[in-house]
DNA sequence: TCTAAAACCTCGAGCCACTGGAGGTTCAAC
DNA sequence: GTTGAACCTCCAGTGGCTCGAGGTTTTAGA
């Protein structure tokens, strides 16, 4: 029988998050003990696992309550779940891609900065021209 | 005289975030006409970029409202702006390792998935088992 | 000059995924 | 029996928007 902080602990989460995942159903209701405290079984571990691991790969508390879904029904296709997958890999790669634009923009700003005061500084300016932006919004001609 | 909406087009921005960006003070009150509608100048259409560029880079509005504040005071350091660009540098580095990670984990998951039903599909137990991930997080011995 | 529709206004609530705190109870070890 | 850590509920707050209701202003065209 393992307490709330046992979890949380094993798991890298607050004990709040895990009564927060039971409140949206994400975890079930555990047992409790004559005094009312929660008490849980290696499923419920296992069930907070992987909870975190997904919330971790970037996955939406609804993804993964779609993942939970197929898991605790198992006769569904799988399809499904690769499908989440291949969904969520297409957005890491995204986030991936904007952050190595964002990278090298701070890269240089901090090259080309070599501290002097800030009217002198590109930081700002970099950031705030058009001419120089790297990524595209053009929205209205002009 | 450029209203809220060419602002907001120009920039890439919803019309209500500017106001949000007026609310809490990153953006300044703008002019008004008679009717009570938002007239901005080219500055405002400058501060509104360099805001979104910058929240692009994944800075947080503190960190903007920093920058801003050395845009608007010159006579200040670049040192400071310096030191914000090189954290949000680093921020931005950890995020895109441990997507990196994130983005192997399911392309293995997918990989492994050949698409038959969810029991025997690992893509569950990839996420669930501690045996199988790649990211550790100990916590309690065994 | 009138009208229609697009764009604007304020105010307030809602979103996600937690996080923190107040104020009180239970558990486990000594 | 007593301490102190861990637990409980309930509620409010966070960041950064986003949406909607219900109304006003602006602008283009007939």
């Amino acid at each position: 029988m393992l307490t709330i902080g046992y979890l949380a602990k094993k798991t890298g989460t607050k004990v709040q998050t895990i009564r927060y995942y039971e409140q949206v159903g994400l975890m079930p209701e555990p047992g409790r003990t004559d005094g009312g405290q929660r008490r849980y079984g290696n499923a419920e571990l296992d069930r907070l696992s992987f909870i975190r691991h997904t919330r971790q790969l970037g996955f939406s508390l609804d993804a993964i309550r779609e993942l939970l879904d197929l898991s605790d029904h198992p006769a569904r296709s799988c399809e499904e779940a690769d499908a989440i997958a291949r969904r969520q890999l297409k957005q890491v790669e995204q986030r991936m891609a904007r952050l190595e634009v964002l990278r090298l923009e701070l890269e240089r700003m901090i090259e080309e900065c070599s501290g002097g005061r800030a009217a002198d500084c590109r930081v700002l300016e970099v950031l705030r021209d058009h001419s120089e932006c790297l990524t595209d919004h053009e929205g209205i001609g002009t």
